[in-house]
DNA sequence: CTGTTAGCGCATTCAC
DNA sequence: GTGAATGCGCTAACAG
């Protein structure tokens, strides 16, 4: 790789007339710039983004910090995002935490020593407290931490208590729950939102853990049919789990949505590929990752300040798990 | 953030002597050592990777190039990938190229700037001139580049005859086939031993054109079947398309695997969530690119040269959408 | 054992 | 308009 003195010296030029061709920054006479042209072509010169950042002290490199991009739910968001930032000429840098605190912790000092310009962060463990040190623009995704720090999420509990009454409206009278883990907060919300609505209209709880899983959220479906046969609806914290019960579903011969009706959530392609397709209130999951990545970058470029708290609505699709 | 030369003055030693330290490379007092270390935790220094990078010319980072990280294949892969090199301190630069090989040789030019230390490659069109002038240790997963390129695939050809097999011993005598692009070769690979073996045993040829996608691969279906009534059996040129296949079927009415059967490839996690749950060759994605990083961490380091050529054998997973 | 120094490649003052 | 010089933060000779 030539180096800018290389090409400074191919010209017969100063480095510093190169730097402003190829930043486009102050005056230099045309005649020297088609001379600096042609030396960058000669030479095939790229500017060394690592000297660049290093002066600069940004990298033109937007972090992402997801639990497992293995989830169905994450390539799209980094993909949406990505699409925004790149056509802005940031790259990615990728980080699976597991959902894993100390990792988190971890891959933000990562990034803090690569000059990452920005980062989106889909955490369930993160607070303020963990960001204060931090230098760098951030925007949490699918969770507030904080008030002060910007995020894009939507209405956890009010969209699951539609989800709820969708399968109330279809006529089901004993309506179970597939929950998620206890430990994430939109899980919770979901869950007390379907007791709530059963509360409100007396009607009886039945809910069994499925980790978000599909495997345990099968497993938990039969647990739940076993114990209480007439159960004529589920609805499930995650569109995952949703496809484990329709596949429980499916092995023990129940007809969905005539015996009983599903409804998912979040508006992942697996609700799409399985048969009945399932009925699931949609996060617009692409919309989300560019108006993070769009509300990142306007902080970045110190257009925008302040904490935006951005509360997308959601799509209830109605699909072949319910009748209506 | 501090720096090197803060954590010297704080220390009263040179930052000579702190980098040593950090590196644990050369002599250095054991007292001295303890006192740049509490330096170090005093001041909350972290060494910029950065100006490391600059000077090292390497960056703790690695590459990958994938077609789409929303294809269902991917997450996996870069998700295996990505557990081997992180253990050894590597972080994750990733780049979807849409399989378009102007931006990946965009992506690849950024990848030099910034001194990226390895890169994975899954490209349909990449060759070896393009990868000529690159510096970096390079490893192509799912296609061979070059003889010079080292590579982690499987038997494209083969194990396709063996799918294909599958069927033909289970009894089907009018097998279709739903192929991907024209310009993927593992795709053009898995029609022509689909069209080999159909040859051979002087059986007529049915294809129908599904691009790798579920919804193409579902409309391919219907015509093949609209056409033809009496196939018996498909095989798709991958997952994604017998998901496709599988749905049509749901809405045909045919009952998989009694009056058609269906076997997939790849081994993605689509075709355990549909039910029935589809036959398929899998691929051991996550072996594969644990083996690719391991070949790629191996040739960082100069542990390895010349040009491995790993070829992976294949797993027939015989499911429920075909009868054995 | 430890300190001084010279770059890594670039962008930006500040002279000319 | 253009060039020389400085420093971003770090590592690796080279002295001592």
């Amino acid at each position: 790789m030539a180096t800018i003195k290389e090409v400074a010296k191919y010209a017969n030029v100063s480095v510093a007339t190169v730097s402003r061709v190829i930043n486009k920054k102050g005056y230099v006479q045309k005649e020297t710039q088609t001379k600096v042209e042609e030396a960058i072509k000669a030479l095939n010169y790229r500017p060394n983004n690592v000297a660049r950042s290093l002066f600069k002290k940004q990298s033109k490199m937007i972090g992402y910090i997801v639990p497992d991009i293995t989830n169905p739910f994450f390539p799209q968001l980094v993909r949406a995002v990505e699409d925004v930032t790149v056509a802005q000429g940031y790259t990615t840098f990728l980080c699976n935490s597991d959902d894993n605190l100390e990792k988190e912790l971890m891959y933000l000092n990562k990034m803090a020593e690569n000059y990452i310009d920005g980062v989106i962060i889909v955490s369930n463990h993160m607070n303020e407290s963990h960001l204060a040190n931090l230098q760098i623009p951030v925007v949490a995704l699918d969770r507030v931490f904080h008030e002060s720090i910007p995020s894009v999420t939507i209405d956890n509990y009010q969209e699951a208590r539609r989800a709820v009454m969708h399968l109330v409206e279809n006529g089901c009278e004993k309506i179970a729950h597939i929950s998620g883990p206890e430990n994430i907060i939109n899980s919770q919300l979901r869950k007390k939102a379907y007791q709530d609505v059963m509360m409100a209209l007396e009607r009886p709880v039945y809910i069994s853990e499925g980790h978000y899983q599909m495997k345990t959220a099968q497993e938990a479906t039969f647990r739940l049919l076993h114990e209480q046969k007439d159960i004529d609806a589920i609805f499930t914290g995650n569109d995952v789990m949703a496809v484990g019960a329709l596949k429980a579903c499916t092995k023990l011969g129940i007809n969905v949505p005539k015996e009983l009706q599903i409804i998912g959530f979040d508006g992942i392609e697996w609700t799409e590929t399985v048969s009945p397709e399932i009925t699931t209130i949609a996060q617009p999951i692409y919309e989300m990752g560019k108006k993070a990545a769009t509300m990142l970058l306007n902080r970045i470029n110190g257009k925008e300040e302040g904490q935006d708290h951005i509360v997308f609505p959601t799509e209830l699709k109605i699909r072949e798990t319910t009748t209506h």
